[in-house]
Formats: structure tokens, C-alpha cells, sequence
DNA sequence: AAAAAACTATGATCTATATCACATTTATAG
DNA sequence: CTATAAATGTGATATAGATCATAGTTTTTT
């Protein structure tokens, strides 16, 4: 993890509709109080159980954000910048409830909790903004919860592929980010499932692999191997 | 729907920690945009797909949030009284993602959104419990979705019967507020397994079943039981 | 460059739970 | 109170995907 330290967040040109909304004074207040940091692929962000005085905004790259089950690790979300990441830590005990790991270099603000606690309570349409992007992130997971439950094995790959091609890498073709061990974490499935599932998707002429290299070139069918599950 | 209506919510003894931080010139402004409603069991409060301009908020009784997935409905959560739902209808579309109904009497005060987005504008105190709120309820849910993926049925009903009895009844004995289908609905299971489950917790000695009325009798083991998945 | 570790590939088998089918009981409505 | 619908109970069967096993490949470390 490098440490940029100081960055400036009036001149930052990734900010967050929140921040957008600031003034003068209040961006100067959120100027002292934010650190960058870069992270490469694999280095963890923040880890579940650690005390953490930080909200996190990822400004480039991108990040899963997992958690101990009862069983194993799963991950919840990949996320993509620019987004808040920790909010949660506002709350009472501070305790990271799931950890954030960069799947790709990643440069990542951290604002001090009782800073953005501060902007929260001194500027409404601040506040107004945070509650918005947490709420779409609530609606977002609630939808991949659903798939991931009633789809099986292949609509949840296909959806895992048509996600990272049109809302990570704007492109159909993409390398890989993830592990076949961490796919199946996502998609919750086995990693020999995943394995399998990519061979079936090969054979049936719908991607296209080289090594991590991947080409969507089946996306109609995929789309539809998606809404049937 | 009963509607009573006119509700006074500087009097109201079951406002949430929000509510408890607005002046009395916001009490004013809230008053006189909320009107309470009751609602019988299985009336539906609001519906996925349809147009709100209010938010919910459940001040008694036991909600619960489904929406429409690929192959059927899904209970997402069982939201227990006091407790803003619908929250995400303040962005943009205003349109309902998920629905509501109550499982037993249940009385709800309807706030209009724009007097919400006003509260939260306003009043940084009112904002600040409105994201802890929503917080709590994002930690809740990625703690429930991790159960519901990794724990096999038994663990899964386990899990049901002690929430019912340990956060919405506050008793070993309660009546089952959910059909089997439901409950099927509610931990992603067939009626059928349900039913197959359940007889398998009641032939083991760990639950006594009269009717729709429900004791926990081994509730060690249950426990040891949504430990193990 | 060699050795170790992590990742990928693929077959054989097993199992939890869905699905289907039908009977019985309990609620609701007329 | 009867008819009709909804909910529950239970067996037989099917199957998606896990698990186990083993080998090959790529990446990382020394």
C-alpha cells in the first residue's frame, strides 16, 4: 500500500456527488481530514473485526467487499468507483462488519468518521446525497441477492460476466479479475463449479478465453442464459 | 385499511430516534404531513412496482419486505416494529422496488417524502439516526444473506425461530405468524421442505407445535443447530 | 532457474433439497 | 352449516451442484 497522504479534495476531479455539494469551508474541513492511498491488486483496504476511525471512498479501480460466514468467505459486492465504502463504521461500535480488498490498483480517499459525521450534521444536502448512494446500494443488493438465490449456477455466471463487461470494463472483453476460487465466492459456487460452468460457456461458443483474457462474444445468449437462470 | 388518520407526533409515544431529535417547529412540519393507517394481517402497505411519495413507518405489529425475483416472490426481511421502511423511494424514481405487507395487525404513519427529504435538509441530527438506521438495517441484511447462502435448511428454519422468538415476540411460545409457504418464502425453501423440517424439529423434542402456536423447547440445541448450519 | 505455491481442469460419486403426486386438515365464504 | 378454497403432511423420484480425487498449468518465491 503506497501513501500518497495529502490529497485535495477542491481540486479532486473524481468527487462524489456528496462532495459536489460542499462549500468553500466545508471542503476545507474535508481537505485536512482525508487521506489517499493506493492499493494493488490482492492488499487489503480494511479488515472485518478491526476498529476503524475511517470511511473509505474509492475513487479508481476496484474492490470486493467479503465477509466470514458460517462456512467461508463470500463476497458480498465488487465495487465500482467512485463509491463510499464502510459507511456502517459510522455506527455505534466502529467495528469493520466485513473486510474491502482491491481486486485491480486502487486509489482509495479515507475520511476521518467524525468528519463526514460532521458534514453529515452541518450540511443537509450532504447528507441528503450519502443517504441516496446508500440507498441505492441497498436496492442494488437486494436484487443480486434474489438472483443469487433463485437463478442457478449458470444465469449467476452469466449475470457475474455481463456485470464486469457493461458496468466494471465497459467492454466485452476484459481480463478477469477474479480467481475462479473468488468468482465462486461471489456467485456462490464451488470452484470446480466455476470451472466447469466457464468450460460450458467456452464450448458453447458464448465467451471467448485467453488466458485471464475474456471475450463476451455470445452477449445476446448470455443475456438470456441470465433472465432464464 | 382502517385509516384514523391525523396522527400528533409530539405526543406519539413510539417515535423513532430520529423523530426523538427534530424542534418543535419540525414536529409541526411533520404533523401535518403523516397520516397513521392500520393495517390487517396479509393487507398489503405498499407495492412493488407502484408510486409512492411517502415513506412507512412501522410503529406496531410485524412487516413483511418481498419482491418479485426470477421464478417467485422472496421475503427479503421481516422488519419488526419501531422502523422507517421504503426509504429508497426518496431517489429518483420514486417508485417502489420491493413490497409491504403486514403479518399481523399492524399500524403504520405514512410521511410524505418531500417533508422527509425536508427533515433530513434541515436537521443534521435527524439525518445522521436516519443513515444509522439505514446502516443497522444494511449490516442485518448482509449478515442474514450470508446465512441464507451457506446454512443448509435446518440451520436456515433455525435461524427463523429464534428471530421470531427472540427479537419480535420475546418468547419461547408464539403463534407462527407465516404459512409454510411463507416461511418457505423466508428462508428460500419449497412449502414442502418447510413442513418436512418442521416435523423433523417437533419429532426431535425441539419445538412443540399446537395449532399455529409454537414453543421452543430445545432451543440450546436449535442454537447449536443455526451454529452449524 | 529451480522449487514451491497457487490456480485451473476434469472425471466419478454423493447428497440435500426440489419436484411431482396425492391425501388430509383447516380456514373462509356463501 | 355446507361448500370451496387454502394450507399442511408425507411418500417417491429427480437433479443441480457439492465433494473427493488426481493431474496439469501458471505464477511466485528463493
Amino acid at each position: 500500500m503506497d501513501l500518497p497522504g495529502q490529497v485535495n479534495c477542491e481540486t479532486c476531479t473524481i468527487r462524489s456527488c456528496a462532495v459536489e455539494v460542499l462549500d468553500q469551508q466545508e471542503l476545507d474541513i474535508l481537505k485536512t481530514n482525508c487521506a489517499g492511498a493506493v492499493f494493488d491488486r490482492n492488499e487489503r483496504i480494511f479488515q472485518q473485526g478491526s476498529l476503524s476511525s475511517n470511511i473509505a471512498y474509492v475513487k479508481t479501480g476496484l474492490v470486493k467487499i467479503h465477509k466470514n460466514g458460517p462456512s467461508k468467505d463470500q463476497i458480498l459486492k465488487l465495487v465500482k468507483p467512485p463509491r463510499f465504502i464502510g459507511i456502517p463504521t459510522v455506527l455505534g461500535d466502529k467495528v469493520n462488519h466485513y473486510s474491502a480488498t482491491a481486486l485491480m490498483p486502487t486509489t482509495v480517499c479515507f475520511i476521518v468518521t467524525s468528519t463526514f459525521k460532521t458534514l453529515i450534521m452541518r450540511n443537509g444536502k450532504f447528507a441528503n446525497e450519502v443517504i441516496n448512494s446508500i440507498c441505492q446500494d441497498e436496492l442494488t443488493f437486494y436484487d443480486r441477492s434474489i438472483n443469487q438465490m433463485q437463478k442457478q449456477i449458470h444465469g449467476r455466471l452469466a449475470d457475474a460476466l455481463l456485470f464486469l463487461a457493461d458496468e466494471i470494463f465497459f467492454s466485452d472483453t476484459f481480463d478477469l479479475p477474479l480467481s475462479h476460487s473468488d468468482l465462486g465466492d461471489y456467485i456462490h459456487a464451488t470452484r470446480e463449479s466455476v470451472t466447469r460452468a466457464l468450460s460450458r460457456f467456452k464450448a458453447d461458443g458464448l465467451i471467448q478465453v485467453k488466458g485471464h483474457r475474456i471475450s463476451l462474444i455470445g452477449k445476446d445468449m448470455l443475456l438470456k442464459i441470465s433472465k432464464l437462470g
